[in-house]
DNA sequence: CTTTAAGCGAGACGGTACGTCATGTCTTCGA
DNA sequence: TCGAAGACATGACGTACCGTCTCGCTTAAAG
């Protein structure tokens, strides 16, 4: 989001529909033109809206993509299907749906790229994308637990452990399976996929890793 | 690599030194700039090269780093330790440690990244990088099929897409760790990624996915 | 001049001070390196100016030193020195002088070459920096027959035609000498020269060409 | 001309009709392109020839235009028309058809003005160009002297110095006239331009400038 | 109901990198 | 040894974006 002066009291407050007309200006800009060829000042023009008005509120590309992107990820739920298998199936089809998105694909895998070298922007994606995810595995495992498909965990920091772990699993694979093997992730695959995941993970609370 | 006429005959012959050069020189620039900063003009000077030479051989930015990161990825080897989870967690450990390397982290995922929108680049890194790799999943399973340790497979087409989603899986899983959580791969995560994975696989050919 | 848009009214105006800088560095630049080795990037370097500003402003090179060089003719005078001969003589010896100046010689010689390949040129060098100078002999001539040196002009068409002549013979002369002679044009040359015209032009309006 | 090395003995022995394809090339490239966008490596390959063989005869595009131009004005010729004035006229004539043709536009004036700069190649320019043509104001004036047309010179400097000046103005002119009036040199111009040389020049022995 | 301070569009500004082109030199092969 | 072919280092080209900076307007809250 756009920082905002603390206590914005005089002069002439900033315009609300300017923001959303950016960042959707942002995503049709990615979609078109793709991570390397987006130019602020298109961007700017697109949202009819001058350039000054851009930098005003977002520091750079990096962190104009970040917001426009995480908005995507707002529409993920988990479904309560009523098994742990089918949650899992139904949050990594939509995950991967949104994943297939073109804005998505340029936008999010290149502010990630750039995060390799900046740890603040790494900061701004962690806060806005990945840890809005991360509260469904939590979440599914719970219900799980709730049904007796999963065992109850007894070590916190075991538990946040396996949460991470699982996170990498699943974001890992549909990212890499859609962007670098260039595979769509449709059902078959997912089915293949979480009965492994599942397998795997069966155990897993009776064989803590010694840490 | 850069392309070459078949029979070239007449003229100067391009200089072979220059080659390696300018891939050295890509390759130190990304430590020290990263990708977005990197620029061709900077490569060919740290190379002692002139601009000219290097376009004559390399279409752009994009081709020429894929290459130099290609070649980080040449020192994989699959170790022989035994068992098969060994052989994969040393795996794992050694992709980890070229991943974790700033020249391939700022790299690899920057033409990924590119390759979204460009197939020919996604074909280029297919060939450079990722089938280099999978011949390790490949050979890692007849070994452990030797052992007992997998069952034989029956269906290649099953075995298949079985090896593409242990390779989505591992590789996801690794680079989602390293560059998107920013947590180092270490021996304990490689611990528990190895049991999740070996124990999901383990009845894997008994329930093939319907297709 | 550069080319202004005739009502600016939004955003920032362009900055008065950078037009003299360029020009004034344009002409600096021809001094020290010659027409062939002047670059633009060089000029907009010593004017402290950025290569799109000037850019934004001159269409290349050939414009730019049009207006660099033409401002140097602003100062030719015509001198009131009582005879016709005198005053021909003041006024060559003065334009030669322009001339001797190596920003002239490099600059006017370079761009009049241009232009002829070139009609807009051709005609923006005509507007700065001929017609400039036609009205002397025009001037000049007017004087000389309100002293009764010369006789009254009847036909004007063949006025013009004279002027036309006189003034490619002066300048002619005079550039001939400089530029592709290598010779100076010193008072005595003047003096030999102003002799042979005057004389060949007193009894012009009594054998006026058959047209 | 080309430099060539006094005894050439050993090895293959330089292409004699390289030289005449190369400069009836460079004139091809003058008529097309002009002079700021004639390059070498074109020339060179309109002429079937390598570059280095180019490089091999002359120094730079400079000395291979003055050859190339130079060639156009061997064809002067002094016409002996019976009259002073038209000898006169007949050869400003032919000295204006040649100027105005492009190679020569183009390449003289081009050179000339690279002169400016560089002496040695002046005086490359003074050999093979206007040396040429300062014969015929010589020859013109010897013949003129023959039929009582003009006075016998008695003082040979003062008569050197009338035929710089003669040259001067005759040259000058038509170039003027030709490249910056851009106006054509045709048959009534040239009778007002020679009517005034003649009379100006009629009592110039009589009067000869003081020095 | 007027200040008044900020937001806003437009667009010029000093920079940096781009990818291409021409220069003049060099290195190889074949004649 | 020359000539063709073409790679090479160099350096300018003209363009595109960057992020900043004036400008001359709104515009709404504070006085």
């Amino acid at each position: 989001m756009p920082s905002r002066s603390p206590a914005s009291r005089a002069g002439r407050p900033r315009s609300a529909t300017a923001d959303a007309a950016i960042l959707a200006a942002t995503r049709a800009a990615l979609v078109e033109l793709g991570w390397s060829k987006l130019t602020l000042g298109d961007v700017a023009t697109r949202a009819g809206v001058a350039k000054t008005t851009l930098y005003r509120r977002w520091a750079g590309k990096n962190e104009l993509v970040v917001d426009a992107v995480a908005e995507l990820f707002d529409e993920l739920e988990l479904p309560d299907s009523g098994s742990l298998a089918a949650d899992i199936e139904g949050v990594v089809l939509q995950f991967a749906a949104i994943l297939a998105r073109p804005e998505a694909k340029s936008g999010l895998m290149a502010v990630v790229t750039e995060a390799t070298r900046d740890d603040a922007l790494r900061e701004r994606i962690r806060a806005s994308v990945v840890d809005r995810q991360k509260r469904l595995v939590v979440e599914g495992r719970s219900r799980a637990q709730e049904r007796g498909e999963l065992p109850p965990e007894t070590d916190p920091a075991a538990a946040s452990r396996t949460a991470d772990l699982i996170f990498d699993m699943v974001a890992g694979a549909v990212v890499h399976r859609t962007l670098v093997s260039g595979e769509p992730v449709d059902e078959e695959w997912v089915r293949g996929f979480t009965l492994v995941l599942l397998r795997g993970l069966a155990g897993e609370a009776a064989h803590p890793s010694a840490g």
